[in-house]
Formats: C-alpha cells, structure tokens, sequence
DNA sequence: ATCGTATCGTCTGATTCGGACCATGGGCGA
DNA sequence: TCGCCCATGGTCCGAATCAGACGATACGAT
C-alpha cells in the first residue's frame, strides 16, 4: 500500500487488466503489443514489473496459478478501478508528443546530400503504406463486433495520422 | 575520443549546431525549443550533458568565451559533420511513435463515464486549434525567407498531422 | 550600490529503455 | 516413455531519459 507517482505505463497496465480481466504480465505484453503498442510502445520488461509495483500500491492484487508455471495473475482492486475512473475522469492538458526520426532528418537535411530526402520519402511511404494496411485490417476483422466497437475508435484517429503522413511524403517525394 | 552510442538527442546537438553554427548549450535548449522540440521535447537538462559527451567522443569541440560567463560554445569537427551525414544517408525503418495521452483515455474510456468522452475531445479541439496557429504563424514569419525556406518543410508535416488531430476529435465531439 | 529578474547552468533520484540472457514445460519423434 | 526442442514466459542490467528543484551570474533600473 506504499504510494508512489503513477505514469502512464502504470494506467495502461491498469487499463488493459480492466479491458480483459485477470492478466498475467505476459497476457499484458501481448494485449499492448496489437493495441495501444502501435501507438506508444513500451518495453515489455516493464510490464513485468509495473504490476508488481501497483500491487505494493494497493491498485492490483495477484494470485499465483496452481499448475504448470505458477504465472502471476493480476487483477483490479477498487481501489484500482477508481484510479482509473479518476484519470479517465480528469482533465488531459497534455499535447501529444510525434517522435518521428523520418522528421528529425527532414529537418536537417540540409546538412548533407540533397538526394538523401527521395530516399527518406519513399522509405516512409512504405511504412506508412504497410500500416495502413494493418489498422484496416484490424478495422476489418473486429470493427463489426459490437463488443469491440469502442475500442476501435482510437485507430479511426491513427488511420487518420498515417493518411496524413502518407500524403506529406508523397508530395515530398514528388517535389524533390 | 572515447566511444559510445549516438541517440537521437546526439543528432539533434550535432544538427542543431550545423544548422545554427557555434553554440552554447543555452542557445541549443532555446533552438531547439522553437523548431524540432514541438514535435519532440527533450529535457534541457540533456542538452548541457549531451554536448560533453560528444565532445569526449571527438565530434564536437570547445571553446570557452573570455568574458562575462566564460561560456563553452561548442562547434561541429570534422568527424561530428560526417556523424551527421551518415545519420542523413542512413536509412530509416523506424516508424514514428505517437504519444498521446489523449488517444490513451479513449481508448480505455469504456472503464469510466462515458460522458468523459466530450471533454476530452473539447480540450483536445482547443489543444490542436492553439498549435495550428502556432505552426500557422511561424509559416508565415519564416516561410518567406529562402534562408530558412528549406527547415519550414517539415512544419507542413506537422500542420496536417495537427488537422488531422482537429478533425478526428472535431467528429468525436459531434458523435458523443 | 543594491536589488530584481531574466538569463544561464547543475544536480538528483526515479523511471525508462533496449536488449541480452535465463527458465519452463508441453508436444513430438524415436 | 523418454528426452529434447523451441515457443512461451520471465529476469536482469547498465545506460539514457526524465522532471523539476535548485543554484549562479549579469545587467538594467532605482
């Protein structure tokens, strides 16, 4: 029951066990991994230990598998589940933050050949491409099933940034 | 001379100084804090250390100023503009990373009331409005001078990923 | 001269990071 | 039924990142 800052790592794991129920950190790893991981992705060692920080915290509680490998598993306790509600609940001042090294060299790109921006377009070109695939599919498979419904939502706002991006650079790789 | 490894934050100094000239680790919080720290923020902190590794690792040089402050200004070597010229050469296959506290919330949304929802996109609307206007008003300011003609592009970047943004919670706004 | 404040810089402890590495056990061939 | 392979599942570590409190210096206004 120490305390302790939570970060966002901390609400996703508390999110995710809220979403799909009991959870052992490796149920964690692979639900993040095709979900919010496409958009802010988080080593997975630290979704071995955050759970146990959140337990120490009062937020989680666990109980050891009785068979085969013992997993760990990790569920909600109301205090947790109100820690969520609460920063669903508060107000989000935060911008989103775009690291994008494709930009990053962009922006300098002054500093060394000007045949480098060609490649660097169509290279993204092809991300982008290959993820907008990905999101349609997704969007494809499980948009139609109502119990997923919400959870799809996000990923109208990633299509969204891919399409925007993919037009970017396929202007620049027209331009230059 | 010694050696390591260079992260994205080394590119940044290293570009930054190119781009600008000779430069005290003041003058690359203030640079970088109107030009790439919109898309991604670094902590000013690593840009007084940062510059010290570099300069162990050869790729950048001191000099310290013989008045006032006795500032260090750093300036690129040799071996720190041809760091950069490879990083530029090099491909890249890394797909940007957006971290959004926001898009977070909705997507985990179904844990609270829904009527967060509403909120949430009105201050992500007021949000992306106020960048818009930013980036809009360095176009403006800048997007004229031929010197600088060339480091705006990417702002265009920017500016469609932040419409994007605007449109998605525009329609999240009317739906909820 | 001294004071206030914008400029400039350092430090710290907690967290995050990537990635190498380790462990387990269920299924499959012999 | 044995054993061994390898996908699954998990730990560990040193380095980089982080926010933000705090400290120092210069310089103009009084």
């Amino acid at each position: 029951m120490s305390s302790g800052r939570l970060s966002t790592t901390s609400y996703v794991v508390l999110g995710t066990i809220g979403l799909r129920g009991p959870s052992t950190p490796y149920d964690l790893k692979r639900a993040v991994g095709h979900s919010v991981g496409y958009f802010w992705s988080f080593p997975h060692a630290q979704l071995y230990s955050e759970p146990e920080r959140l337990e120490r915290m009062g937020l989680l509680e666990v109980e050891t598998e009785q068979t085969g490998r013992r997993r760990k598993i990790y569920s909600l306790t109301d205090e947790g589940r109100e820690a969520v509600r609460a920063w669903l609940a508060a107000p989000t001042h935060e911008h989103f933050e775009m690291r994008d090294i494709a930009e990053m060299k962009l922006f300098f790109n002054e500093l060394g050949d000007s045949g480098n921006i060609v490649n660097l377009a169509r290279e993204q070109i092809k991300q982008h491409e290959e993820r907008i695939s990905v999101y349609e599919d997704m969007q494809r498979r499980f948009g139609s099933e109502p119990k997923y419904a919400r959870r799809m939502i996000p990923l109208r706002l990633g299509l969204e940034m891919e399409r925007a991006a993919l037009r970017f650079w396929s202007s620049i790789a027209e331009e230059f």
